[in-house]
DNA sequence: TTGAAAGCGCTAACAG
DNA sequence: CTGTTAGCGCTTTCAA
């Protein structure tokens, strides 16, 4: 295409052994040669072809990563501090979206893997002892977020199951009844990896085990505004709603709103992720503050030592915060 | 790495010629041998080096990205649809995001052509005949999104102009006697490529020149939350705000909610581009679709085209759709 | 301090 | 139908 070392070595009368260690400031040559090469290198405009340097080093300074969909908040967010965070460090990202398909999962992964990216970032649809197993046998680094997969894969990610069930006794000290777990995820359990919405019905389960005086619900279909419909009805205990996600809360807001009932005068509503849509609905939804952007830059940081051969935390938690709105 | 073309081309005692035929299903060469390759291949579980292949013949199937953050909804829905329809064509896609330094955007896409991407998708910072020469110097196709260049550079974008003076006239018949086009980012003018932003202006004031029974005011800095706060005192004229965007017009929903102000009662409001925020916000805002998932694919599939050497519109508008909400 | 040669894994051209 | 050879542009020995 344009310009190579070996152009630059005959226009110098050098070797390209000599135009390396000049471009790459190797020991081993005369300062006076390399500040010769170095020029004609600047003006006939000479760019590096990465693509041959990867076949030879092996490296590509890239890494792959792999979620559902760019339009979810949740991994646009991701994404974005994936990215920044990349490239601070001098790589690139090959971002591939799998839309829920596990196959598809694999196939980027593997894709992935035969561009010789040099590590991968995971947010996984799949699951179970066979995933696991394929990913621990990749030629190459990879690291989970979001959904845990199984040991000896480098997760990072929340503490799902405190933050729950912190949230269940946030709404409790509000004086609430009833508090109903709204998670239509669950209702995937078996075709897809919901690790994340099964720890938080963990962590509300195990709450509402310690406060047997408060009313527990879980909603886990898709069905769910039916239910909630229904539920509202019968108007005899102070009931929140405690969404595994904050479209969810977002939509049963919508409905809400609708049918003429005031948040949180007659229902109180709660959400989880803190996904930025937030900052323009009122009520302020109260919400869980999911840490995404330190899950991205900390996704990118594990993989790149662990490209780097060091050792990483296996299993890292960042910390969620509690966000008071107005719904409560 | 792993397994080479070589190692099947010793393992079934032929050359890798043979092999490289079996492997790709080239002509010449006997069913039975390229069974028997393809069996081996399969058993042993070859993946061919792409990065190999790229060397030789200097296509990556990779298209790079440029554009400002993702997490602008804008934006998320853009690559969204960009890297949907790359996949489709057997193409990856490298984003990377500039965060609106033209500087940055640069450098990125330079380092896109080092990395021997084939093709380049961007939304620019830059303006101004020195990029557009610039790019028109790259040595890969590139195609831009929104923010309009120079002629001999394929864009792919909405009718701004258009847009803004049908919205001018929809506000009209809604009875309204002041217009204010709010578009801070015309404060930015000096410094960045707004075009769509300043198409947008022109399509207002156009409208306006023909109306000229409607007041007209532009604000066109970032202390416009003070300026409208002294323009709704003044409650003389019926008035209406169209925004330059959806985000300016959720920060003004919100300010007229905290001063009681409602709308469309008191006011009305009008904003751009239809963004997925809105599915949530009430009143629901009046806005102009921007279509921007047709605009990723059809970039993807004119880039690809330009790569395939075929010829492309250099000039391609979708069409924008006028949606009508409650806030007018 | 520099040059020469080999090789990364693949494709492509030309012989056989 | 198949093998041989060359080469993509770079880095990396090893020798001078």
């Amino acid at each position: 295409m344009g310009i190579t070392s070996k152009d630059i070595a005959r226009i110098c009368g050098v070797s390209r052994g000599t135009v390396d260690r000049a471009l790459n400031n190797k020991p081993r040559i005369k300062q006076e040669t390399k500040e010769r090469i170095l020029k004609t290198a600047q003006e006939l405009g000479y760019r590096p072809d990465l693509i041959a340097r990867s076949l030879v080093t092996g490296k590509t300074m890239s890494l792959g990563v792999v979620v559902f969909d760019i339009r979810n908040r949740y991994f646009a967010q991701l994404l974005n501090s994936i990215e920044i965070t990349a490239k601070k460090r001098g790589y690139f990202v090959n971002i591939t979206l799998q839309e829920k398909d596990p196959y598809m999962e694999i196939k980027l992964i593997d894709s992935l893997v035969d561009r010789r990216v040099d590590g991968i970032i995971l947010c996984p649809v799949n699951k179970g002892d066979g995933v696991g197993e394929y990913l621990r046998n990749l030629p190459i680094p990879l690291v989970v977020v979001g959904n845990f997969i199984s040991p000896g894969i480098p997760f990072i990610g929340i503490d799902e199951f405190k933050a729950a069930s912190d949230a269940f006794k946030l709404i409790v000290s509000k004086g609430y009844q009833r508090i109903v777990f709204v998670c239509p995820p669950l209702a995937d359990k078996d075709k897809e990896n919901i690790y994340s919405h099964e720890k938080r019905l963990e962590g509300f389960m195990a709450a509402a085990e310690q406060m047997k005086a408060i009313e527990h619900i879980v909603i886990d279909n898709w069905d769910y505004m039916n239910e909630i419909k229904k539920l509202v009805k019968k108007n005899d205990l102070k009931t929140a709603f405690f969404c595994s996600g904050d479209t969810f809360a977002l939509e049963i807001m919508k409905l809400f709103r609708s049918l003429k009932i005031t948040i949180p005068d007659q229902v109180g509503i709660m959400g989880f992720d803190y996904i930025d849509t937030l900052e323009y609905v009122t009520p302020a939804l109260s919400t869980i503050y999911n840490p995404v952007s330190e899950i991205g830059s900390k996704a990118v940081e594990t993989l790149i030592d662990l490209i780097e051969g060091k050792e990483v935390e296996p299993y890292l938690l960042i910390e969620h915060k509690i966000i008071m709105g107005e719904s409560l």
